[in-house]
DNA sequence: CTGAAAGCGCTTACAG
DNA sequence: CTGAAAGCGCTTACAG
């Protein structure tokens, strides 16, 4: 369209500049072999009349074919946090078939290297053209985008990032500050006087996302409301002894509880277990078991990160980024969703 | 594509069955004029095949424009809430240009039936394909989609909803849960013997949306948390001596205020010059001014419903219907998303 | 360096 | 009731 409402097409483009339309498509994609003199015509013709392609007829007349791959943790069940972006990535995968885009997924297990090295390998096998991933293994994703930077394949991380390389985009949360929402949160709901907990859950190290959570918590505890009421448990759930020790010492004064990864549910069980009433908790992350827990009220407010949505705009934008030629925002912040057993239902029966 | 990933085209199907494609096609949009053995068999063949049609090139080949209207009150500044559904409704305009669509959009003044009614006569006239509409004025908006119906023309609600019309989809929140999740949130954060305030600002009668926000709230207040200590107050202000009659009423052992309309800032202006400390304030819709006093920690918490994304889909939904013929949800209630000081940054960033 | 021609998958008059 | 042909706007070998 220009000005006047008109559809502008290479056809009009050429016969105002007195060429055909295979020399104008050489222009607009810089594939060289014309004149210098016929290239600045075409271009001021073009700008001129604010030429915008026709990505429908585009589209069916480009024999190329894109590969995306995906690389992310797997899920045994509906009930895992990695089942929505992997949805996500399949709602993008159908919006885009009919433009030659094909997806291939390929999924690690989260306590394996193994698994995500070999994964890689497969990856790199099929030449993909772009490259969507959750960079859970710092190293083995260092040495992936190494050889994906030197094919100049572009690749797009999400659910945590690592600074410093040269994804096209980040689509997550800025987890120090979710780590603030949740302190927020949890200060306005605790007396001012009130022992706070920051837990973490199971025996494996923190996520990366996990530790920037707990940062943000204690920055926002200390420097902003100006507490230091607050400890760090740790609780194996799998460790009878662990869980005791834990019931024992929320049993006491304990008003509040942060779980800094998604196992907040794990917390609620020995809450309502124990009976303790007047503990208000807040965790990360809807899987099934947390919502339960926030619908029945042992758990307060949960925080969530839109998982499907970065799977989908993680496709969309490598879409974007190789089909349509578009500029892509190098750092995606998801919003970061507070939730409640009143407007939890909304949320999910949203998209 | 079909289960071996070959795609299959209106060619191959056209082949199988002996027939041309013409006749294919004429199965496949019920055209008529095709024998009855040849259509059963070309379904057959469709459904075994589990065709699917590509959707770019039939795009490209139609030669029917689809004309859509949407009617939404008018804005002066880009701070005006009705911006957002605006912005969303041209994002989604901009997507499906090369489908061949065209959207123009309508305007009219919030304060006058009038100008809703001639707007709907200018909609009438340009014989639109589908129409999206916040239905603002009650029974003209019922006129209009009676010669909507008559004509087959598709609608769809935005923003508040109008029960019992044949609207193929409603976008927007459910607004008595809406009050439900303030009143949840006030019912936190102030002391459970404190007073409430459930505050109306402006003179004109509330909105259909203010009024079942309200609703919601105050069935909260009494039937879930026990409380009867709430009242409710107008605020005019334009009205001097209506702001200090309400500034002498808070004054006095209020400790929580919900503003049913999106007009929070007029409270939140009183509330910071009157230097009141112990006030939480409660409010909808992001407003810059509401945005400001939220960041200032005046407000505590804002409510808001997606309105960027109430456009875009509003719009997007008609041409799902329209043209790509998928089914739509009646009932499309919007998340009631919670924004604090800590978490409005990313929200606003994110499209 | 350039243009004419064929083709992407679907739709639409048109002739029979 | 049916098929052959042309066309949507763009891209891609191919011949010159």
């Amino acid at each position: 369209m220009n000005a006047l409402g008109k559809k502008i097409r290479i056809k009009d483009i050429a016969s105002l500049a007195g060429v055909s339309p295979g020399t104008v498509d050489r222009v607009i994609h810089n594939r060289g072999q014309v004149t210098e003199e016929n290239r600045l015509k075409i271009l001021k013709i073009i700008d001129e009349l604010d030429y915008k392609p026709n990505l429908v007829a585009r589209s069916l007349a480009n024999k190329k074919n894109y590969l995306f791959a995906s690389l992310c943790p797997e899920f045994l069940n509906s009930n895992d946090y990695w089942k929505a972006p992997d949805d996500g990535i399949q709602r993008a995968s159908r919006e885009i078939l009919n433009f030659n885009i094909t997806v291939r997924r390929f999924y690690f297990d989260q306590n394996s290297v193994q698994s995500f090295q070999k994964k890689i390998k497969e990856i790199l096998d099929i030449k993909p053209d772009g490259v969507l991933l959750s960079p859970v293994f710092r190293d083995e994703t260092i040495a992936l985008v190494k050889q994906l930077d030197e094919k100049d394949v572009p690749y797009i991380f999400i659910d945590s990032n690592i600074e410093g390389l040269r994804n096209i985009s980040y689509l997550g949360h800025n987890s120090f500050q979710s780590g603030y929402v949740a302190a927020r949160l949890l200060d306005y709901i605790v007396p001012a006087e009130a022992k706070i907990v920051i837990a973490r859950i199971g025996v494996t190290e923190p996520s990366n996302q996990a530790t920037h959570r707990e940062e943000g918590i204690k920055h926002y505890l200390k420097n902003i409301s100006g507490k230091d009421n607050f400890i760090q448990l740790d609780l194996d759930p799998e460790n009878s002894k662990s869980i005791e020790r834990f019931r024992n010492q929320i049993g006491k004064e304990v008003r509040g509880i942060i779980v800094i990864n998604s196992k907040a549910f794990e917390v609620a069980r020995i809450v309502k277990e124990t009976g303790l009433k007047d503990i208000n908790l807040i965790g990360y992350d809807l899987l099934p078991e947390n919502i339960n827990y926030l619908k029945e009220g042992i758990i307060s407010f949960l925080i969530a990160q839109r998982p499907e949505e970065q799977g989908y705009k993680g496709i969309m934008s490598l879409f974007n980024h190789l089909v349509i030629k578009t500029d892509i925002e190098r750092e995606n912040f998801l919003p970061i969703d507070i939730l409640t057993a009143e407007n939890i239902e909304y949320y999910l029966n949203y998209i």
